[in-house]
DNA sequence: ACCTGAACACCGTTCAAGT
DNA sequence: ACCTGAACACCGTTCAAGT
């Protein structure tokens, strides 16, 4: 039998499974060539960079996150897109850093447009910002956690992380949580 | 004359002024080596890693930060704390990347804390996490629009940053600002 | 259409040894 | 106390050439 062929889509699926065993700062083009049984510069045929290659695997990873609906409450939004970066070792690392390439996939800010009440893009891509930075601090404090560093707080990281995520929920949520004062 | 000496200090100053100059990806210990006049390994007697060197950048990239004291109003010290991530080139993606790693140096989360109405930790973190992630963002776009390279709003992307901010830090400021509704 | 082989210009880090 | 020299095990990317 020849040596399997690839394209884009193999490419990135085997990018992502990567990512998840070894996190960002080890995956590197050559040992997906590896992983892939080919060259390194047979990447090159299927992406014209590492960074385009990246952009690709972040737009997969925000793959999960439900098409833009009205009705669904924002929490449940904003739970779904820290589900999908949580879903992969660094995933919120990815997107953050290929966040400036990727022109469409747009779609986790939109979704959090339609769940609130107001056509608040400025709040959208707010609240888009907190979920990535909060995730990204928090996927950084669970590896140096295994890393066996010390970590700023002493207990289990997650559950405080739940109490600040939620809290920033909150902050965006109010606007729809009151409008009837009293 | 014998070649200059350094010490942790001197080595974080270059630092910090090659990563404004030629941007993270290409802060290297090598590099920076070079600007000091030194071989790369003599950089390891001062700091056991990039890592712990990128840290000590880090907390000197928020050190103009004020120091907490009640009676800031909460945007003051929001903006503050993003000015200082503006500063230097990517400065809030070294902050963002070497987080979990600092144990001091949660001044700028302190300064927040102190700014708020109640003594509300979860929400002064999460405030600083939005701030994190909305700036880095915000310089990967101009790293991307510097490139030439096509980002998603065809306009000046500060105007629309500053927009999106101001949305975020105002929505954890509702909690001070309504209190008394209507 | 998809890949190999070889090369170029780099990396972070360690460690014995020097002054 | 601070640094050199040399080495180790890596990087991303290009490009001619193969099938």
């Amino acid at each position: 039998m020849p040596p399997e062929r690839h394209d884009r889509d193999s490419v990135v699926r085997t990018a992502l499974h990567l990512l998840d065993e070894v996190g960002l700062p080890d995956l590197s083009m050559r040992r997906l060539a590896a992983e892939l049984d080919v060259q390194p510069s047979a990447l090159y045929w299927h992406f014209s960079s590492k960074q385009e290659l990246l952009a690709s695997v972040a737009d997969r990873i925000l793959s999960p996150v439900p098409e833009p609906a009205p009705g669904i409450p924002l929490p449940a939004v904003a739970g779904a897109i820290r589900d999908a970066l949580l879903s992969y070792r660094d995933g919120a690392e990815v997107v953050l850093s290929t966040y400036a390439l990727r022109l469409g996939a747009h779609r986790a800010q939109d979704a959090l447009l339609a769940a609130l009440p107001q056509d608040d893009r400025s709040a959208a891509d707010a609240l888009f910002e907190f979920i990535l930075g909060h995730t990204m601090l928090l996927q950084q404090r669970m590896h140096a956690q295994s890393i066996g560093a010390v970590t700023a707080d002493a207990a289990d990281p997650t559950e405080h992380s739940d109490r600040v995520f939620d809290a920033g929920v909150r902050a965006f949520d109010v606007l729809s949580a009151q409008g009837r004062p009293s």
